[in-house]
Order: C-alpha cells, then sequence, then structure tokens
DNA sequence: GCCGTTTTCGGCCCGACTGTTTTCAGTCG
C-alpha cells in the first residue's frame, strides 16, 4: 500500500479507535482518533500533503504528536505499526463474534479466551451444548439471547433498512402511536429524522398528558398488530421487534412528560457524534444535557435538580450560544462551528423549492409510464417542468432508445405537449461508454435540452481506468448532468472505484453539473462527495431517476440528500424556472 | 490521546435496561 488520501487515512485512524474499544481501552483515547479521524475528512487534500511534509499536523484540532506521527506514517506508507499491532493482537473470530447482537468485546473476550470459540458455528454449538451458561457473566437467557441473534444474522435482519422502506414502516405506526390514551405528541427521530440513506431501527418519542401513565401508552404501542416480540420494557422505554416481510425492524419507544418533548425529539434524533460536541459546549456554561433535559451545574461539576425549561429545539440551540440546526445536518461535520459563527444557510434546498422534474423515464425505454402518464403527474404535482431523459442505445438491457426511435419519441413529446400545462423538455440518459464518449453523435446531442451521463456498465474498472473514463466525459463540450455518480445500489452495490475529485475537478473547469440522485435505493452521491463538488463551484440538479408516476415522490429523497450536504436553494438548478433551467443546461456551447 | 483565560494534570457527555449479581458490569444508543 502506497500513499494514502485523507479519507483513507480517517478511515484507518476509525478502525484504530474501534480496535482500541476491543480492547477495552478508555472511551477517552478511543474519542482522540475519532476525532482526528474527523479532522482529516474536513481537511482540503492538498493541505495534508503539506501538513505531513512541514511536520505541522499538529495545527489540526484534535491531532496531537501521538496521532501526527500516525497520520505522517499512514499518509506515506499506507499504515501504521499500531494499526498493525492492533489486528494482529486480535483473536482469530473476535470480528465474527462481535457481530452477533448483544455481545461486546467483554463477552467476546470471554467467548474466545474460555471456550476457544472461532466462528459462528462453532459459538451456536456451544451454545446448544449448554456449555456457555455458567461462564462468568453468561447465564441460560444470554445463551439464549446469543442463539436468537446468530438467527438474526443468518436471515439478514441485522441489515440496515432503506430510508424509504423504514417511513413505510414507521409513518403508520407513529399514527398508532399517537392514537394512544393520553398521547400528546408522538414523532419518528433517529437517523430517520435525519433523513439518513438506511436505518437501523426506528425511534419514536412520545410526548404525554398530563394526568396520563406511561403503561398506557405502552400497551397500546404493544399491541401494535406488527408487534412480534417485546424485547425490553422499563419504566420509560419499550423495545420491541416488529414482523415486516422486507426484514423485521426494532422500533424503541421513549415516553416522557409532554413538558420535555423538545429536549427528548432533539436527544433521541441523534447524532451521537453531534451531541458529544453540544453536551461539551453546555458543560463549558455550566449546564448539562441528557435525555431528561437540561439541568444546571452545581460548583463541582454534578448536576443538580434544577432545570432549564426548553421548549423547542430551536431553544435548546439558543440557550447554548448556537444556532438552530436542523436534524439533517447533526453529524458533527462542521455544523457546530457553522451554528457557533450563526451561519447556518439560511436558504437550505426545501420540498417546496423544486419547479422541475429532472431524470424521468417513459415506456420508451425501461419506464413503467407513457410520456403522458408522467406528464399528466407532474402536472397533478404542481411542477413547471419535467425532462423526459430515457436511455440511450447502448443499454440494451434497458430499453435504451435508439435513433430509429428517438424521433418517434420527440413527436410524442409534441403531441403530448398540446394536453398537459407541465413544459416538456427532451433529454436522454446517455450512458457514457467504456472510452468515456457519450452514446448519441453531437449532432443529436446538441438537439436536445437536457443530456444526464451515466455509467451503466463495467463498473469494475479499476481505479485509475474509470478515472481517465469518467475525465473524459467531463471534459467533452457538451453540457452534461452526471447521473448517479458512483453509481452504488444501496446493500447491493459498492460505489465503483475511482478518484471522485479529480473528475470534479475536470467537470469543475468545463460544462456540466452534478445529480443529486434521489431514487432511495442510490442516493448518489453521498454528502461528502456533494460537499467537495460544492467546493468547487459546481451546480447541481435533484433529480427523482424516475421509471413510474409514483416514483416522481423520490424527488423529496433528493431534496433532503441535498439538505445533508448543506447544499442551498441557489445552488439547485431545478429551482429555476423552465427558460433559466433550460438555457443552463442547454447541451450545445 | 488531547487540551489549557480552570494551563502540564485532571478533566473529558449521558442514561436505560437486562441479566447475573447481591451492588453492578455489559451493551446499546
Amino acid at each position: 500500500m502506497s500513499r494514502m488520501g485523507k479519507f483513507d487515512v480517517a478511515r484507518a485512524l476509525r478502525e484504530i479507535a474501534e480496535l482500541l474499544k476491543m480492547r477495552g481501552e478508555s472511551q477517552f483515547k478511543t474519542r482522540a482518533y475519532e476525532n482526528a479521524s474527523r479532522a482529516l475528512e474536513a481537511l482540503d487534500e492538498e493541505r495534508l500533503t503539506l501538513l505531513v511534509d512541514e511536520g505541522r499536523l499538529t495545527e489540526l484540532p484534535g491531532v496531537g504528536d501521538s496521532i501526527a506521527g500516525r497520520i505522517t506514517d499512514l499518509h506515506r506508507t499506507g499504515t501504521t505499526k499500531l494499526l498493525e499491532e492492533l489486528r494482529g493482537a486480535l483473536p482469530p473470530g473476535f470480528l465474527e463474534l462481535s457481530r452477533v447482537p448483544n455481545l461486546g468485546p467483554k463477552k467476546v473476550d470471554v467467548l474466545t479466551r474460555e471456550l476457544g470459540l472461532t466462528s459462528l458455528e462453532a459459538l451456536e454449538a456451544a451454545c446448544r451444548a449448554g456449555r456457555v451458561r455458567g461462564l462468568k457473566g453468561f447465564g441460560e437467557k444470554t445463551e439464549q439471547k446469543i442463539l436468537e441473534g446468530i438467527a438474526q444474522l443468518r436471515e439478514k435482519k441485522t441489515e440496515r433498512a432503506l430510508l424509504v422502506d423504514a417511513l413505510a414502516i414507521g409513518e403508520p405506526l407513529v399514527a398508532h402511536v399517537r392514537a394512544a390514551p393520553g398521547v400528546a405528541r408522538a414523532e419518528l427521530a433517529g437517523s430517520l429524522r435525519r433523513w439518513k440513506e438506511t436505518v437501523a431501527d426506528l425511534d419514536c418519542v412520545v410526548g404525554l398528558a398530563d394526568g396520563a401513565t406511561v403503561d398506557g401508552v405502552m400497551d397500546h404501542f404493544c399491541a401494535y398488530a406488527l408487534v412480534e416480540a417485546v424485547e425490553s420494557r422499563g419504566d420509560t422505554k419499550c423495545t420491541v421487534r416488529l414482523a415486516q416481510a422486507a426484514g423485521s425492524m426494532q422500533v424503541d419507544l421513549r415516553v416522557v412528560p409532554d413538558v420535555d418533548f423538545a429536549t427528548a425529539l432533539h436527544h433521541f434524533t441523534g447524532s451521537k457524534e453531534h451531541h458529544v460536541r453540544l453536551r461539551g459546549i453546555a458543560r463549558g456554561l455550566g449546564l448539562t444535557i441528557s435525555e431528561w433535559g437540561l439541568y444546571r451545574l452545581d460548583e463541582k461539576g454534578a448536576a443538580t435538580d434544577e432545570k432549564v425549561p426548553i421548549a423547542t429545539e430551536a431553544a435548546l440551540y439558543e440557550r447554548l450560544g448556537l444556532e438552530y440546526v436542523p436534524p439533517e445536518l447533526r453529524e458533527n461535520v462542521g455544523e457546530i462551528e457553522l451554528a457557533e459563527r450563526r451561519a447556518i444557510p439560511k436558504d437550505l434546498v426545501d420540498e417546496g423549492d423544486l419547479r422541475g422534474v429532472v431524470h424521468c423515464h417513459t415506456v420508451f425505454s425501461d419506464g413503467r409510464n407513457t410520456v403522458e402518464e408522467m406528464a399528466r403527474a407532474a402536472d397533478a404535482l404542481g411542477m413547471e417542468y419535467l425532462t423526459i431523459t430515457d436511455h440511450s442505445p447502448t443499454a440494451g438491457y434497458a430499453g435504451g432508445v435508439g435513433l430509429d426511435r428517438l424521433k418517434a419519441q420527440w413527436d410524442e413529446i409534441a403531441r403530448v405537449q398540446e394536453l398537459v400545462k407541465v413544459r416538456l423538455l427532451r433529454g436522454t440518459e446517455s450512458d457514457i461508454l467504456e472510452d468515456g464518449a457519450l452514446d448519441y453523435p453531437d449532432s443529436v446531442l446538441e438537439q436536445l435540452d437536457v443530456v444526464i451521463a451515466s455509467v451503466h456498465n463495467r463498473y469494475g474498472l479499476d481505479g485509475a481506468k474509470m478515472t481517465a473514463r469518467l475525465k473524459r466525459t467531463m471534459e467533452l463540450p457538451i453540457y452534461k448532468i452526471w447521473g448517479h455518480p458512483l453509481g452504488r445500489l444501496i446493500n447491493r452495490r459498492e460505489p465503483f472505484d475511482c478518484r471522485v475529485e479529480e473528475i470534479l475537478d475536470v467537470l469543475a473547469r468545463g460544462r456540466g453539473a452534478v445529480e443529486v440522485n434521489g431514487d432511495p435505493n442510490r442516493l448518489d452521491f453521498e454528502p461528502r462527495w456533494l460537499r467537495a463538488a460544492a467546493e468547487r463551484g459546481l451546480d447541481f440538479v435533484v433529480s427523482a431517476d424516475a421509471h413510474s408516476v409514483a416514483a416522481l415522490g423520490y424527488l423529496r429523497f433528493g431534496v433532503h440528500l441535498a439538505r445533508r450536504a448543506g447544499l442551498r436553494r441557489g445552488q439547485i438548478l431545478n429551482t429555476r424556472d423552465a427558460d433559466s433551467f433550460r438555457a443552463t443546461v442547454r447541451p450545445a456551447g
């Protein structure tokens, strides 16, 4: 392994943190590595090389002499002694056993040391033989839980669910909870409220009306038809597992007095990293934050019973001297610093800002609906324009539109235009060929209003070849929107390998924009790459990548992905009116 | 391991719940 870029170094530091945790090191030490990892992610690539070469890494916040040495090793050689040692010291099977729910480092350590277990199979056999009960800290119930955990792993029930599926499960569930006796308010929190592309479980926060009982709410919650098992139930928290064809999902219900709803909702929205920072800030102000609210500290720094009333999330940030941070931005990737300077964008793109639907397929290629059906649906949504962008000829598997049928499609678009209010724009989603060329002759592309350029084949090219391929595309004089840039399909296909920043550099010097793909299976680019594009001054379109009328609603996912990257209305081309949009993306120079 | 208008040591964010204990460790979020 040779020189590492900043993201690779950051990942290695995070791995060190994980391995240190497994070794039982102090949480402060492991957090130090996590903090340094974050500091690197926020750094310019060139600046990393400069700081390493000049020995000035300790200028970075959270990087001291020790970690500076690790970073230098990693950047120059691709590894560092500590990482190798930690990996080598891990008993065989440790990582595999750690994947079982409710098995943490301490328990896995006992299992590997005392019983010499190195695989899920061996662990399962040991549980069945009753050899696990009797170990220090293990009993019959733990044995049973381990067996259930192994079964869940095998059924892939531990895989994170797509956001769209989690919403489909969560929205009816929260409606059910709101109907419970004594519920003043109920909202879904957690990573779903932050619009993360996948969620591990659902969190539902309930504000309890005066005089109502927690038990009444929990009984109603547990009686929900899809509840398969109640995993735990205490005075304020109840965890259930839902039966669901798409894979079971865990739901945590938290019930608090309604007066504490805002702080509880904030607490359970996360992220953990965002909250760790906020609590540090609170401590500096003589305050402490927990899920129960904001409390004053005494002189010794211990929590008192003196509660600071907080009615809204905005009031909580205000009390901490910060500007309000929307849920999508709560990841501790720079938003706290912005909030301190009161520089959170006031004009983050919002669902109501989009005026045109970009990236739609019809029955001319692999869409399920006709041009007319798509157009009428866009009308119904109140959209001002719709770009018809079916696949190009090379995408044979998707019924790519050959030159012979392209004219017929233009005729159909003209016919439908007479019937609908929404302005129809002619486009294509052109394959990026293996050599980086686009799929129609320039003379055809120039007659279109919109060209989306996407990779649909040869995903396995090595990073250098893929980078060269895309750089050739991006420097073409045709204005192109880089469609679903890295080709990832969540939980099914990893992003392909390429040097993203180099490609963005080329695009920024040429003519084009970047797609924020709203298909919940894609949500491509992820926020860090959208930020990298924004830093280069690139424009964006939020797309639906719709293959059906129903999928026009995917725009919503695209909008919230854009918000996670801090994108503002003015950076999104399809917030403009049809004429302005068309003038900007016109393929011909 | 990092940090400092609390400045070179002693802090560093907080709590629920379970299971195995007999006062608390481990795990999770």
